[in-house]
DNA sequence: TTTTGAAGTCTCTCC
DNA sequence: GACTTCAAAA
């Protein structure tokens, strides 16, 4: 008989009655109920830690930790849904309560909420990456910088350096030192450059990325009280991925747990693979160092691979140099070797993984179930062609977001405008799109609203040159109408406006303009969604759809679909059959990544983490030739990558795929591009 | 002087 | 295929 459940209400899930030791191995049993003080997991892949995770949030709300002070940091937004609704399988609907996110989510949250306190207005408009290059582009030429010297950093090369030093916590000088070299001598103008930066932020009530962990940190560390009243929100803290943090967001927790150090980091260093982005796996070695008392526990049997698969990504990774070093084993014995596959080019590639994608999904395998892999987003242009064509679906993650399309930016800088009059980065980019508006110009029009306490009139009044006189109307009409509109009417009736005057210049400005005005139809969709403007910008700043399937409104989770993902957006993740598309050295490892150790090393653990996402079937691909698509020449002989060195490669089977109406191994020529005879002709000329 | 169109450059990963 | 740089047009 099951024992009567207390801790559920009628109202809610009722959780499942369970038996901890016969769901956990040891070591996910001691971790999950590990009791008070800071404990450090871990965990290789596919060992179970979103599992331990899941238990050990389940554990501590058994225990009487109530939901709501416990918080989740996770790598996505997604990450914590799923965590948080597995919890609730376990202790019912409580879990729901328990606060989950991003960091950045997280801090965004905590500043709306405590900002006032700090003399940050609640209502500030969050700046993405771009936005943020574009207002470090505006500070730089307001100062008249980078205009006749040569080689100035660029806006987006001066972002990059202002976010390694906020997320690494490094000095400007010694990053310029160590990765810049030429702009040394730019120090002194560098720094004018962010100081304006960061006054222009203010004026503008603007909010980059960046602020929102180090806003975080600065009501920690500046005022006691409004410190206690945040730390005191959270009895115990959990963070996922821990190896992909950076200096600031480790502070960041240390000041968070001050007072209790309920802290429980889950991580692999061997699968840290954010350094671009300030994240350093130096935080989990440094963990005990940090929390002195820290329990280490580690993870080592796999769940999820073969044998042979696991082989062969333990071989991988042991070049790497690592500090905790993990043995991970399985008891799924058995299984095919993974496939090495070489291809004479990109068509025989994309033939190839379609073929043996439907070979699969024929033996019963969902496509859902299989990922094609790549470095970055545009290696899959040729294989989601194909699929097109032969009507196969596919979702497809990362690579060029949606967010970042120049169309989408367009019509999301009107809402912001309306949301925050000061919005100088949005206001440019549209005086820009306008006909008969320049630099200059939009410039001026900016000026004259500042001289005007951004007074949301002010635009009106301002006064145009001649040849911007019909834009000027144009524009002022369109906002007239937007600020009449009660805002009850919805974010989507919004857009609806803003495309009666937009969608025109949009066919002006752009090409492929069918399928650009269907991303905004799409736009609407989501915006329907939205109580407010605010609500949607934030929104989509802090947890940008991830696939375009996204979009579409309701999930549609009955769809099955082949994934294409950047590996990056693969983390965490697993399926059936895993692919790996364009092995080949220069693509993986990308050729700029090869003249540097550090950089080198995280393209290998991006490997492992490619390669380890595979349950039971893995093929690696690379072609022999590319025409076309790499810089400068027509065709190149590629290399397969350096990571599968003899070693790796013995543990994998050899494929050479045959097709009957294919000649092999005689690829087409490239098109003559030298001349043997005139080239002698010259040498002795 | 400012805008706009065209040629030329480099092309990643993400909150 | 998007962004920057450069030269011609308004």
């Amino acid at each position: 008989m099951s024992d009567p459940r207390l801790y559920t209400r009628s109202s809610e899930v009722t959780a499942q009655p369970r038996n901890l030791a016969a769901e956990l191995n040891p070591e996910q049993a001691a971790a999950s109920t590990y009791k008070e003080g800071p404990l450090l997991i871990i965990a290789g892949a596919g060992t179970g830690k979103t599992r331990t995770l899941v238990y050990r949030v389940a554990h501590l709300i058994e225990t009487g930790v109530p939901a709501e002070r416990i918080l989740l940091l996770t790598f996505t937004r997604r990450a914590a849904q799923e965590m948080l609704q597995r919890a609730e399988r376990l202790v019912g609907s409580v879990s729901r309560r328990v606060a989950g996110g991003t960091f950045h989510a997280t801090g965004h949250r905590l500043l709306r909420r405590f900002g006032p306190s700090a003399g940050i207005p609640a209502d500030f408009t969050i700046m993405d990456q771009g936005d943020a290059e574009d207002l470090m582009q505006l500070s730089r030429a307001s100062l008249g910088l980078g205009d006749k010297k040569k080689r100035f950093p660029k806006k987006t090369t001066l972002h990059y350096i202002y976010s390694r030093h906020i997320n690494t916590e490094i000095a400007v000088d010694d990053i310029l030192r160590d990765e810049y070299p030429p702009f040394v001598d730019y120090r002194e103008d560098i720094g004018r450059i962010f100081a304006d930066y960061t006054r222009r932020k203010g004026d503008r009530n603007l909010v980059d990325y960046d602020d929102l962990l180090l806003f975080w940190g600065a009501m920690l560390d500046s005022d006691p009280a409004l410190a206690d009243r945040i730390t005191g929100l959270y009895s115990h803290i959990l963070v996922d991925e821990y190896q992909d943090t950076n200096m600031l967001q480790a502070r960041v927790l240390k000041a968070m747990c001050r007072a209790h150090r309920n802290i429980t980091v889950v991580g692999d260093d061997a699968q840290s693979i954010y350094a671009f982005r300030g994240a350093s796996f130096r935080n989990i070695l440094d963990f005990p160092r940090d929390f002195p008392g820290t329990t280490i526990v580690t993870l080592e049997q796999n769940y999820r691979s073969t044998q042979p698969i696991l082989d062969t990504t333990n071989t991988l990774i042991a070049r790497a140099e690592e500090r905790f070093t993990k043995n991970l084993w399985t008891r799924r014995e058995g299984g095919e070797r993974p496939w090495l596959v070489s291809v004479q080019d990109e068509g025989q590639q994309t033939r190839f993984v379609v073929e043996r994608v439907l070979e699969l999904h024929e033996n019963g395998t969902p496509l859902r179930e299989m990922a094609v892999l790549f470095r970055a987003g545009y290696m899959s242009a040729d294989l989601e062609i194909e699929l097109t064509n032969r009507k196969i679906p596919f979702e497809k993650w990362g690579g060029l977001k949606f967010l970042e399309a120049a169309h989408i930016k367009d019509v999301l800088a009107f809402l912001r405008i309306l949301e925050n009059p000061r919005d100088e980065v949005s206001w440019y980019r549209i005086l820009l799109l306008l006909p008969g508006i320049g630099e200059m110009t939009a410039r001026a029009a900016i000026a004259s609203m500042a001289d005007d306490a951004w007074d949301p009139r002010a635009f009106a009044q301002w006064s145009p040159p001649p040849r911007a006189r019909a834009a000027h109307g144009t524009l002022g009409a369109l906002l007239a109408q937007l600020a009449g509109d009660s805002a009850s009417e919805g974010v989507g009736h919004d857009l609806a406006r803003i495309r009666m005057v937009y969608d025109d210049i949009l066919r002006e400005r752009y090409d492929r303009v069918e399928p650009r005005l269907a991303d905004l139809d799409q736009l609407q969709v989501i915006a329907g969604g939205y109580p407010t403007r605010g609500a949607f910008l934030s929104a989509l700043a802090l947890e940008p759809p991830q696939a375009t399937q996204d979009l579409a409104g309701g999930t549609t989770d009955e769809d099955d679909a082949l994934i294409l993902s950047t590996v990056h957006s693969a983390k965490g993740k697993e399926w059936d059959a895993v692919f790996l598309i364009w092995a080949v050295d220069g693509f993986f490892p990308m050729s700029r990544a090869m003249n540097d150790e550090a950089e080198l090393e995280e393209e290998r653990r991006l490997m492992y983490v490619a390669l380890t996402r595979a349950r039971d079937h893995l093929a690696v691909t690379y072609p022999l030739n590319s025409y076309g698509s790499r810089r400068g020449a027509d065709y190149s002989i590629d290399q397969l990558s350096r990571f599968l060195d003899r070693g790796v490669r013995e543990l994998m089977e050899k494929v050479v795929p045959r097709w009957d109406d294919v000649a092999l191994p005689d690829a087409p020529l490239p098109a003559a591009t030298i001349d043997l005879r005139e080239l002698m002709r010259q040498r002795f000329k």
